[in-house]
RNA sequence: CUAAGAACAUCCAG
């Protein structure tokens, strides 16, 4: 069973959703992680009704269970369903709670995130974090300011947090206050920088601190040609995401927009032919592309298409 | 060994 659920894990983590099931059903036992790991999947893939089955069906339900179902309904902005589930389980965990606040905090439902916040038993950095964040979603920066000054111990994603507080509402200078405040910063806190001084249209500042991280990863990248492709520099942005040493499907997808954004609705469509990875989201991009050079029938087309790749629309 | 917090692409919302 240890190695049954070593492939299933394994298999879950990249996202093969479909050989995992494949595994499940060719497993001679199971334990409870066993059934976890392919909620979870299913969970990841936005198949909520088919998580829920798994869910009735499943003889050993522990905590993992019950909070991978609860974060599941949240995610799909269902939280009566996420609440309800919460006070039926049987046990809570910090984990449990911080996943309601966050459930509600995407929502920028600071009313109802706080009130889980307060029930809390016990809480960490990542509940406080998610608290912080709900404030942000629902346009209270003061709140977030308040909530991180309450914080017992601020760690690097907290910081983060509030540098993206203040660019939300902004204020990149204050962001920029905060960035160079933070004892310490990693790829995440340097991109929301970045991010940060784009939209507020200052893409040299956003080059600057490109250049001065110490490491970059593919959202970096990604994030540096976003900032050059919105402010007019088509090519440089062209240049940023294939010289990056690796490109994701956001990359891809990106590029296919940006593309279309100049125009350049020829360039979009034949990426889109050679790109190695899709999902949804590149998928509607290329739709969108269609829709805008008014190839209605192209647009069908690809809806069509698009189907055939097992990929549900939306 | 499985569940919760910060960053990038499309649409939507603002």
């Amino acid at each position: 069973v240890v190695s049954w659920n070593a492939i299933l894990t394994a298999l879950a983590q990249n996202g093969r959703l479909d050989e995992a099931q494949c595994v499940f059903d060719k497993m001679p036992e199971y334990t409870s992680l066993s059934w976890n790991v392919l909620l979870n999947a299913n969970a990841d893939h936005g198949l909520v009704h088919r998580a829920r089955v798994l869910f009735d069906r499943c003889p050993q339900k522990d905590i993992y269970s019950w909070t991978i179902l609860v974060t599941a309904y949240a995610m799909r902005g269902d939280l009566s369903m996420a609440a309800k589930l919460f006070k039926a389980m049987p046990q809570h965990s910090i984990v449990t709670w911080t996943a309601m606040v966050q459930a509600f905090g995407d929502n920028g439902d600071i009313q109802n995130a706080s009130e889980y916040f307060i029930k809390m038993p016990e809480r960490n950095s990542f509940a406080w974090t998610a608290l912080i964040m709900a404030h942000i979603r629902g346009q209270d920066l003061k709140g977030a300011v308040r909530t991180f000054r309450n914080m017992p111990s601020h760690d690097v994603v907290s910081w983060t947090a509030m540098i993206q507080a203040h660019a939300e509402c902004g204020l990149v200078e204050w962001a920029k206050t905060v960035y160079d405040m933070m004892p310490e910063r990693n790829v995440v806190s340097c991109t929301v920088m970045l991010v940060a001084y784009s939209q507020a249209g200052h893409v040299d500042a956003a080059r600057q601190v490109f250049d001065s991280m110490p490491r970059h990863n593919v959202v970096a990248w990604n994030a540096m040609a976003a900032a050059y492709a919105t402010s007019g520099h088509l090519w440089t942005a062209r240049m940023m995401l294939f010289s990056g040493p690796e490109r994701n499907v956001v990359s891809w997808t990106a590029m296919i927009a940006f593309y279309a954004q100049y125009g350049h609705w020829d360039l979009s469509a034949s990426l889109f032919q050679q790109v190695p990875v899709r999902n949804l989201v590149t998928w509607n991009a290329l739709i969108a592309t269609a829709a805008q050079s008014s190839q209605w029938r192209v647009a069908i087309d690809l809806f069509h298409e698009m189907a055939a790749e097992a990929i549900e629309p939306d």
